[in-house]
DNA sequence: CGTATTTGACCAGCGC
DNA sequence: GCGCTGGTCAAATACG
């Protein structure tokens, strides 16, 4: 275990932080991009841990995101710059130019400074919220160590039966594989998680959490974006080879978990080739699936190269006014604000998937959770039990991935009524995941279709989509979505802004998401994780507080970052937004879209953009 | 000319 | 083992 921390601190500090340059890249149009961003470099996943020996990083870039030789990498970028100015200027300008880089360069050793101090305290809080957590599942060995056989019993069932898949995800990443201890106390953990649904699952669903050093990379790193997330996420998808491979590989702890990635499908009403979404995509396939004319086409983000996100926009045969848009994976990135939305969304419908799932994996009972929120009906259910199935069966592809559907389409009479009618569970019977089934029929009409709401809203004008009905075959004309504004539909108590009808469910879709207790524990989980609040006193203002009081859900504006789920603590901690490291911080009020460049396409989501 | 999209080929998983 | 299907790759093409 120290082993495994020292291993992630060795990463986090190798290559997790992130250039500004870097970020600016990726988010053009984030002007509130954070001067330094921890971000999982996901290309550099794989080197990144090599790059602690062998692969110095390259020299500009580098040196400002090696934590570890902050200030020598600044200082040798100070010195190499300035004699290049001195030289080159003779003129005041020049020397204008070289102060403003010489405070540049402070701001950003400060920054640096800054980050270290997080990763610190993080790495001290996880060490210690480890701790607790052996400890505790000490305890509840000793105490119920006749129910273990019985936890193993519903391992195996687990293993068996689909519908746990949740839950075996959420037990990977912590139990299975960071070492014989906890593999040991897997079974305990789960029982916890029984109880306490969010308890492990946190970051869990991020899957395959095959690998220990993923594990440990991830925990301790602060970066805005889960890098859990994104290093697991990215290990995993490659579908099928690298999941062969890692189950392989691994233990046999994987083998129950096909590994593979929930899914967040979202059916909107979209006239428009694909639904902005705030991010930008390329499209790199289309085919054309069983059981429905439309093509389906296959997009990749692209915000970073690496980015492990992926998603399908296809439209529904029976209604082709509905766009059916499947996000995989978790971005590894910040986002753009206006894609935040979008993103928060889906995480969290991805994480109430997840822990609906694990719920009702213990029981092996079908899960039906029904929760009526801001005039959203959120239902979560499990499908393996579901009889319901989904009219679309080119979704039936998804169902060996674990899938929550997230129905914007339906009318507020007839989502009201029930949901499944147009939603049912993309998996058959015969599915081994569970799936979700929301169904946000908002009063407001949820007929305008996100996509175009989003699109209008952010600048009508320039709506290409809009003026790009799709194609003969439904394909989408041009993968670059504009960027759409999306409002601030987490503005607290602002859930009906004028004049943007989609936000606003989107908004209360997201909210009633994350008002779903089975969310919030696992989000309060998996942010703990992340950030080891909890009942450390990091040093980080306020950080004593636990992580749940910190979260307000509904009352506080929610910030999802990039990945989606709440990841940008760090990531930017303006000053005026956050003054508390810890605070979770959700969409500024107002995040505007600022409309992405150019090829961008902004939109609200994260984990799936709609394109239409 | 660089970049994004198109599209056929290829591969892997799954069911029969 | 074979065929079907989903998913991805990559060369060719289109576009700005």
């Amino acid at each position: 275990m120290e082993e495994n921390l020292k291993k992630s601190s060795d990463d986090i500090g190798g290559g997790a932080v992130v250039k500004k340059e870097k970020i600016a890249d990726s988010c053009a149009d984030d002007e509130d991009a954070p001067a330094v961003v921890v971000v999982p470099k996901v290309g550099d996943k794989r080197p990144c841990c090599e790059n602690d020996d062998n692969k110095p990083s390259s020299p500009g870039k580098k040196d400002l995101s090696s934590s570890n030789n902050n200030k020598v990498s600044l200082k040798s970028d100070t010195e190499r710059t300035e004699p290049e100015y001195s030289m080159a200027s003779s003129s005041t300008r020049k020397d204008d130019q070289l102060e403003s880089a010489k405070a540049e360069m402070g701001e950003v050793r400060e920054e640096n400074q800054r980050l270290k101090m997080y990763l610190n305290r993080i790495m001290k809080d996880y060490q210690k919220l480890q701790m607790q957590f052996y400890d505790i599942v000490g305890q509840d060995s000793k105490k119920s160590q006749p129910a273990e056989n019985n936890d193993r019993h519903h391992q195996q069932q687990e293993e068996e039966d689909p519908e746990l898949v949740s839950l075996t995800l959420g037990r990977f990443s912590s139990d299975s594989k960071k070492d014989g201890k906890n593999k040991a106390s897997s079974s305990h953990g789960k029982e916890e998680e029984r109880g306490n649904e969010g308890l492990s699952l946190g970051l869990d669903y991020k899957l395959e959490a095959s690998k220990s050093e993923v594990d440990d990379e991830a925990l301790p790193n602060p970066s805005p974006v889960n890098s859990t997330q994104e290093l697991k996420e990215e290990e995993t998808w490659p579908p099928s080879k690298v999941l062969k491979t890692t189950r392989t590989g691994d233990d046999e702890v994987l083998q129950q978990n096909p590994v593979k990635k929930p899914r967040v499908c979202v059916r909107t009403r979209c006239e428009t080739p694909t639904m902005n979404d705030g991010c930008q995509w390329r499209k790199y396939g289309q085919k054309i699936a069983k059981g429905n004319p439309c093509p389906r086409a296959y997009y990749r983000c692209t915000v970073a190269p690496s980015c492990p996100v992926r998603k399908q926009v296809q439209r529904c045969a029976e209604d082709l006014s509905v766009l059916i848009t499947t996000y995989e994976g978790t971005h590894n990135h910040p986002l753009p604000m206006s894609a935040t939305a979008m993103a928060s969304t889906t995480c969290a419908a991805a994480s109430m998937l997840l822990s609906g799932a694990s719920s009702s994996g213990s029981n092996v009972a079908s899960l039906t959770s029904t929760a009526n929120l801001h005039g959203l009906n959120v239902y979560l259910t499990d499908n393996s039990k579901s009889k319901f199935y989904l009219p679309n069966s080119s979704l039936s592809a998804a169902s060996s991935h674990p899938t929550i559907t997230i129905d914007l389409t339906s009318t507020p009479s007839s989502s009201s009524s029930f949901p499944f009618n147009r939603f049912s569970s993309a998996y058959p019977t015969t599915s081994r995941y569970a799936s979700a089934s929301l169904s946000f029929g908002s009063s407001e009409s949820n007929t305008v279709s996100w996509g175009n709401g989003l699109l209008s809203y952010g600048s009508p004008s320039t709506q290409p989509y809009m003026k790009n009905p799709l194609n003969i075959n439904g394909r989408p004309q041009s993968t670059m979505e504009n960027n759409s504004i999306f409002p601030s539909f987490m503005q607290k108590n602002n859930l009906n802004p004028p004049q943007q009808p989609l936000p606003d469910t989107i908004a209360a879709a997201t909210k009633a998401i994350t008002t779903d207790p089975n969310f919030q524990s696992a989000l309060a989980a998996a942010l703990t994780s992340i950030i080891g609040t909890g009942n450390n006193n990091n040093g980080g203002g306020g950080s004593g507080e636990s992580l749940a009081q910190r979260l307000k859900w509904g009352e506080q504006t929610f910030a999802v970052n990039g990945n989606g789920c709440g990841s940008s603590f760090f990531n930017k901690p303006p000053p005026s937004t956050t003054s508390q490291p810890g605070s979770l911080i959700f969409l500024p009020p107002n995040s505007l879209p600022f409309s992405t460049p150019k090829s961008a396409s902004t939109s609200p989501g994260d984990t799936g953009n709609h394109t239409n």
